[in-house]
DNA sequence: CATGAATGTTGACAATGCAAACATAGATGT
DNA sequence: ACATCTATGTTTGCATTGTCAACATTCATG
């Protein structure tokens, strides 16, 4: 059990999690992948449980077995969501600031960092690589697919309008997304990046952020 | 056991592996983690197992508690090992080329990614976050550190000699550390970056390299 | 209203991390 | 040389975990 013990009263309070159980449960699905969400950022990858998520669910152990395959499987649709809000999130960023493809991307960094220091062990289990390939399901593959265009779209046009350089736009892509990601993976994995709040956060992307533009931006 | 199971031959006739047994080992500790760095990158982080470790090294399932307060100390371990290696390959990086920090930076993103692909599993033990910070051992730390200061000293010289620009030292280290960091994470990570060859890895090294590098220069 | 397909539950099993009690052997002091 | 101490392994045992098989309940559909 370790330290990092969650009681029960803690999970029976939790937002997820039922007192009342009829044998049928309405949506098990979701409340199994907000569940595991829940419970993912608390424990940690490694000693999230699928027992537990099932105690939090209101749910026998084994019940999950009919939604899905494998723990991997839960984890995956947990995963899914994650790459959902991404996208959700660079397509905001991109209609937020018509016509102007430098604070779209901008805007689109930060939103990156913040969502990933706000989730974690969301991030880490997206790609951190806990999953093996070939474990991944087709399905997770799109979503992530989904979440890359909306980058490429806006690194696309503004390569169309003038503003950005590069050879091609796939190595602009991969240059930006490269940096906010690897900023955020040093936040996430070493102890040495510890910032201490959002602003500091926000900093942090802003002197990647600013760095890459002036490596992108066309001259 | 999965699909990924390593029959017991297979670990005999591993290097690290022993048939007789004097019931002192010898040197167990360092038998230890290079049992586990070998079975890390054959099983995966997720699956490997500490009871498989000592079978390979040739020891009873409970020896290693003699020498690891936890498993999660001796992924640490395993962990410091690769840190040094990335330090001693960051200083090769510098003295290789005396004089010259672009080269000396871009050799050292060069060989920071390759030794992340060909060590995938090491990798995201290292950055993956899989320890979570409170077991991160002080010695650990320490090592991360030294590797990270072979970097500061690549850009801080080459700041010093008007190659490089921005505002101060620790911005641009974090700006370049991040690029090459990310597309490595991004490499190993998501599926969508799968380079077949060494030498595709170094292309694309060298596609964020040559971006990163025309944000740092000074101009 | 019966029947079958979905969906949950219970019980069992092997594998795992860990700890306590026990065993061995190489070093140390006399 | 001999007894003893301590470092290092081993065995046994336990709780937790993922997974499966057998059983139970509900709902929809004829």
């Amino acid at each position: 059990m370790l330290d990092l013990a969650v009681d029960a009263d803690m999970m029976k309070n939790s937002r997820h999690c039922r007192r009342e159980r009829p044998y049928h449960h309405g949506d098990l699905y979701s409340s199994l992948v907000k569940a595991a969400e829940e419970l993912l950022e608390i424990k940690g990858a490694n000693a999230l449980s699928l027992r537990e998520v099932c105690q939090c669910a209101g749910v026998s152990h084994a019940a999950p077995y009919r939604h899905f395959r494998d723990k991997a499987a839960l984890m995956e649709a947990v995963a899914k969501a994650g790459f959902d809000q991404l996208g959700a999130m660079t397509r905001d960023a991109r209609t937020k600031h018509p016509g102007d493809p430098v604070m779209q991307i901008l805007d689109a960094g930060r939103a990156y960092v913040a969502w990933a220091t706000e989730n974690p062990e969301r991030t880490r289990l997206m790609f951190g690589g806990m999953m093996k390939s070939e474990d991944i399901d087709e399905d997770l593959h799109r979503t992530a697919e989904a979440a890359y265009d909306e980058i490429y779209r806006i690194i696309d046009d503004g390569r169309s309008a003038g503003v950005f350089g590069g050879r091609d736009t796939d190595s602009v892509v991969l240059s930006a997304w490269s940096a906010v990601h690897g900023l955020t993976m040093l936040i996430l994995g070493s102890g040495k990046l510890t910032p201490d709040s959002p602003g500091d956060v926000r900093d942090l992307a802003d002197v990647v952020g600013e760095t890459m533009l002036s490596g992108i931006r066309s001259r």
